[in-house]
DNA sequence: GAAAATTATTAGACAAGTCTAAAAATTTAT
DNA sequence: ATAAATTTTTAGACTTGTCTAATAATTTTC
């Protein structure tokens, strides 16, 4: 049985490797988990040891198949109690995270199940993020960042990149949510900011923005 | 901010001390966490630095009104993820004691206070047990043991002393379980065995049996 | 392609929570 | 009321996960 922070450390790997789909450094580590790098060294040798990872000196690490699996697994529960916060316990998208943290490590494979079948099998999180099912797969949307749509083009919201509880109220603020349909009015050169048309307003989304927010394009 | 360790320690004195009302020894305490004598004596230091008990060497030690508090949220917690075990995850009431021993540790006064809401503001737990409310009061209930009740006498199942799933799934196979009324029809004095009648039935229960059912009589 | 800058690892230390073994205090028994 | 038994505490050590400081490897720059 694993750690916390074991746990901690495989889902760490596992999102920075699906960002940028290369071996994972030690600094990028370090900075996500907010310790030291020597302190990600330490544990590196130690997951390896476990075969949880496949780690070689100054080459960065990623996931062994087993790795993967337990990643997933933690990933798993993370959304699922997310659904159920936001769903059943009346918390804003903005406000699970930290509780979803806590509770991605409660161990019990029945409990996750029985909360999946409770929740009626959802396939994404609340800020769109998919949910793994019990033998770790989950569908790949399709689905690009609003910064990439030209003008004319429309899509629907269906992700954040950043879930950040700055950036989820930002939305909240401008009443983007998920599910609505945006449509590229005006792109400018000079900052890479939008015009974007949706209910019956039109706004600017600075760059920032634009390359947080997933769509899923209109055909 | 308390560890796992302190809150599990906190837990562990309440339940002691509410059973024999005297100062909990080290060795009990050591019983029941499953550590050493030694360790007990290290932790109950460090709790009574923090103000959370009241300890003297080789006296015993009980909680102060801040150790009481906190062992209260914690029970709090446990109890109320035990009713949403049963009552929404299908778990029956002898599987949900190791997993709300996680669960109770989570840290979210809003999450707690969401779950009670939830789950509409129960006054016990599965086991009988009551739960104590946002600031830690609760109802003590009338009841007695099974043990004591004399021939003719007849009242209701409204709770376990030992909860323990042997136990549990005891009664379980028997089918009695909290709200079914039951009439003594004789005591073996002997053994201290029981002949109870409840629903269509007449069973023999054990004296092990009849201490550890609690009962509320019928006037 | 060597010097400089960056990134990563090693070595040694520390806090939390536990342990074993030995010593001290308390309780029980005679 | 003293000896024996039991309970509790102390002393010192170990593990996990972290840290700082120093060293080593890799990458970047000129």
């Amino acid at each position: 049985m694993l750690s916390l922070a074991e746990e901690n450390y495989l889902k760490a790997i596992y999102h920075l490797h699906h960002e940028n789909s290369k071996a994972v450094s030690t600094n990028d580590l370090s900075s996500i988990l907010e310790t030291k790098a020597s302190s990600v060294t330490d544990m590196l040798k130690k997951l390896a040891d476990k075969n949880l990872v496949v780690y070689k000196k100054y080459q960065g690490v990623k996931l062994s198949k087993r790795g993967e699996t337990t990643a997933l697994k933690v990933i798993r529960k993370h959304r699922l109690w997310e659904v159920f916060l936001v769903e059943k316990l009346n918390f804003n998208w903005d406000e699970v995270h930290e509780i979803a943290e806590q509770l991605e490590h409660i161990q019990s494979e029945r409990l996750t199940d029985e909360l999946d079948r409770f929740l009626d099998y959802p396939k994404r999180d609340p800020h769109g993020d998919p949910i793994p099912n019990k033998e770790g797969q989950f569908a790949v949307a399709n689905k690009t960042m609003l910064s990439e749509l030209e003008i004319g083009e429309s899509g629907v919201c269906v992700g954040v990149r950043d879930s950040s509880p700055a950036f989820l109220n930002y939305l909240d603020k401008q009443a983007i949510a998920l599910g609505k349909t945006l449509i590229v009015k005006e792109k400018e050169s000079f900052d890479q900011s939008m015009l974007v048309a949706y209910d019956n307003k039109v706004l600017r989304l600075s760059e920032q923005a634009t390359q947080n927010l997933y769509i899923k394009p209109n055909s």
